[in-house]
DNA sequence: GAACAAAAAGACAGAACGGTCTATTCTATT
DNA sequence: AATAGAATAGACCGTTCTGTCTTTTTGTTC
């Protein structure tokens, strides 16, 4: 059944989340909004911190989905698919429904790193590296491990400067200095014959 | 007087919003830790928030401070000086005290940007801008709003992995990412004879 | 129609929250 | 020594917080 209470509670969850912060929204909020009982979250959940975490996990899960299908389609070469990370990038931050990064704000908000949320959010970092790690494996790029750190670093910049501008901008300059990052990693070391 | 009440409170308060955040510091924990009376802090500083708010404002003032000072030791020129930034970042990011940027959690934290502490937030990401637009300036580089501007993001991309990695690495790949952007934007506009 | 589980509804707990108020004490300055 | 302003302790307010509990309703399946 695709619109359970589970999966109900879980959307308006994120919505409350992302727009006003995971501390400021009460458990009564998500309720009312979800229009579900109280006993009925806590069955499905056990705790608002339980919650927080399913809530960042499947977020995590739905947004590299998404940029995986994003740049296959954008391109099938591995060199520009990186590049196209940016451009979806780019589309997320002009997207009226984005507040900012939750993985960013989920970090920020619960500074111990064994707290369920922060493993969550910690994750999700982890798993964009991967993607950029494969990325530049698969177009033969020099410094792999540099390299796909460095592109999170933009990444994760241009999410942290978006959530005050929301425009495409910051993707955009992240994007150029990608650009840039990737033609220097794909010279220095040439492939050999 | 130096350590007047005032001064304690905003230094306790400080310390505590940078560890647990802004939501999660109740007013009786600051209180205990500054042991200081509730009537003080009100008739000091009237809100929670406008405490927030000086918090904020108090650090910016403290951090750029400091930064252009230690640029200022390191070199005499602008384009070293861009450099060093990165450097003071990095010393930043492997203090043991360090808990991620202030300024990019109260934004996350607080996503009504007409409130008191966003509005504090956000001007200090506006003067670390201005900081890198007069250094460019100085250093006779070209295309001078958009190199501030994603050696801005360069920064916060740093200060937000760094949260998480709480060592100087993300410094030294922004540095070697900004290092790369000065070469470009020294050469590309020749300076007229 | 009986039986069962899921969900609703809402009272309730206990603590913490931000913030106010009063009455008292301390500490300068004159 | 008198006075004024700052700081104290602590009771107190109403609200909100997460989380528990009980009772009733609902919907589904034998």
């Amino acid at each position: 059944m695709p619109h359970s209470k589970r999966e109900i509670v879980l959307k308006c969850a994120r919505q409350l989340f992302e727009q006003d912060g995971f501390h400021a929204t009460g458990i009564d909020r998500i309720l009312e909004k979800s229009g579900v009982a109280k006993m009925t979250l806590y069955n499905n959940f056990g705790s608002k911190d339980q919650l927080i975490a399913e809530v960042l996990s499947r977020s995590s899960h739905t947004h590299i989905e998404r940029m995986k299908e994003y740049i296959l389609i954008a391109s099938s070469d591995p060199y520009e698919q990186i590049l196209a990370v940016f451009v979806a990038l780019g589309d997320r931050f002009q997207d009226p429904e984005f507040c900012g990064c939750m993985f960013q704000a989920a970090i920020a908000e619960f500074p111990d790193f064994d707290s369920e949320p922060a493993k969550a959010a910690l994750a999700h970092h982890q798993r964009i590296i991967e993607v950029f790690f494969k990325l530049c494996t698969d177009a033969n790029l020099s410094n792999v491990d540099q390299l796909s750190r460095k592109l999170a670093l933009l990444a994760s910049g241009s999410s942290c400067i978006a959530r005050q501008t929301k425009t495409r901008q910051p993707a955009d300059d992240a994007l150029f200095i990608a650009e840039i990052l990737l033609e220097r990693a794909s010279i220095s070391v040439p492939t050999p014959v």
